[in-house]
DNA sequence: AAAACATTCAATTGATTCTTTGAATGAAAA
DNA sequence: TTTTCATTCAAAGAATCAATTGAATGTTTT
């Protein structure tokens, strides 16, 4: 078999396991099963499907090896199988994450209120931070804040905003965030810390946009 | 929105991207892009496609955030996007490459001469163990290995083998081993080692096997 | 051995998806 | 402006895939 028989080959077994995981039935069966075993009954039941069009589904997921059986009485259990099955789930959930807290090009803006949020450049928060007290604040999870952020800034992911106001300045501006213009995670920060009484605005175009700028980034 | 809605919603994005990857033209342009920025025709050229069907799959990537566009001169230039499409990528490729040394149902035996390797069960290693001077040999990758071995078990990754013959003693016997019954890698060990003149068998369900029958496991 | 049961198989229908073709954009060069 | 060129769009036929139905398989229970 030549080199390239291979990697098309390759190519096509990796497309069959895209396939698979293409069907919003098919990854509610797996993240299911992924909870633990359970028989074919119990699955229709809980993904809603008819019996026939599980065991079918499900049959699919075998062949890609993402899950497997055993017999016990008469049923037939499913649990998954013992390829790096998770590892993989869990790689397409964190691209799905991150693809959710991206401004699309159709995302209705309302939602956020894009708008109603004051922005800030790099350049004007050059000259702040020169002049003023101002509390930077990273809004992303503690994973991107630790592979590299703006020097000096706060790190306090979106969903713990809340709970974590007492560590913010009442006095003075804060400005938040994110990854990059299209990133809606500061929008919707600014937006609470404002509803709570606090100055604070947006820093535009990001954690991507001062990185590409050459500006010092400090890495935990 | 419902909690039921938003999470079916979840789904059927997640169903979106798994469709995305589907497609063999559509990985290979994937990881064409993954190599550096490239045209379209460029891409065409490189993957064996027609412009027009380049073009129409690079969109698919694009509408999923795989690849991002920048205009050039008269050339649009493809990228990478900005979410975690490596890591998506890598999970895959190591998912792939898992399974491609299980021997599936249908997989020709001929071709890992699985019938012409000596096998030894569980318990008559324990039985040898006791006896005489056995090496154990773990041709699984070092990362499994470091998630868990069999006790004093030597690690050389299948593909290291034949570099690293030396380490291996030529008077007494080899027991390798890897995942489990299914697993393809001490198969083609021992046949490597048999070939060399080495007095090598295998171990029959692997390590799997062990940890499940409780037996003790040593990390690193 | 027969009946009951969970699951799988097979065949059909309807819906998506892929490729090709040729035309339409839209930016740059003449 | 007109021409050229890379890319995208749109439509149509071919191929693949999903859901449903009813029958078949293989276990357990009677």
């Amino acid at each position: 078999m030549t080199d390239h028989d291979i990697q098309s080959q390759i190519l096509s077994e990796t497309a069959n396991l895209g396939r698979t995981l293409g069907q919003a039935h098919r990854l509610n069966l797996l993240e299911t099963i992924a909870q633990g075993e359970r028989s074919v009954e119990r699955l229709g039941e809980l993904t809603g499907l008819s019996i026939a069009n599980a065991s079918q589904h499900l049959q699919h997921l075998r062949r890609a090896g993402f899950v497997q059986t055993r017999r016990d009485g008469k049923r037939v259990l499913y649990r998954l199988g013992d390829g790096p099955v998770l590892e993989l789930l869990t790689a397409l959930r964190q691209y799905v994450e991150h693809q959710r807290t991206e401004i699309g090009a159709f995302v209705d803006d309302s939602r956020h209120q894009l708008n109603r949020v004051e922005g800030i450049s790099r350049h004007q928060l050059l000259k702040r931070l020169e002049q003023e007290a101002v509390t930077l604040l990273d809004v992303r999870s503690e994973e991107e804040y630790a592979l590299g952020h703006l020097p000096g800034a706060l790190n306090i992911p979106l969903e713990e905003l809340e709970s974590r106001l007492a560590e913010l300045p009442l006095d003075h501006e804060i400005v938040a965030y994110c990854r990059g213009p299209y990133c809606v995670l500061s929008v919707d920060a600014v937006t609470a810390l404002c509803a709570k009484g606090l100055n604070a605005r947006r820093l535009e175009r990001g954690f991507l946009d001062w990185r590409a700028a050459g500006l010092s980034v400090e890495t935990l």
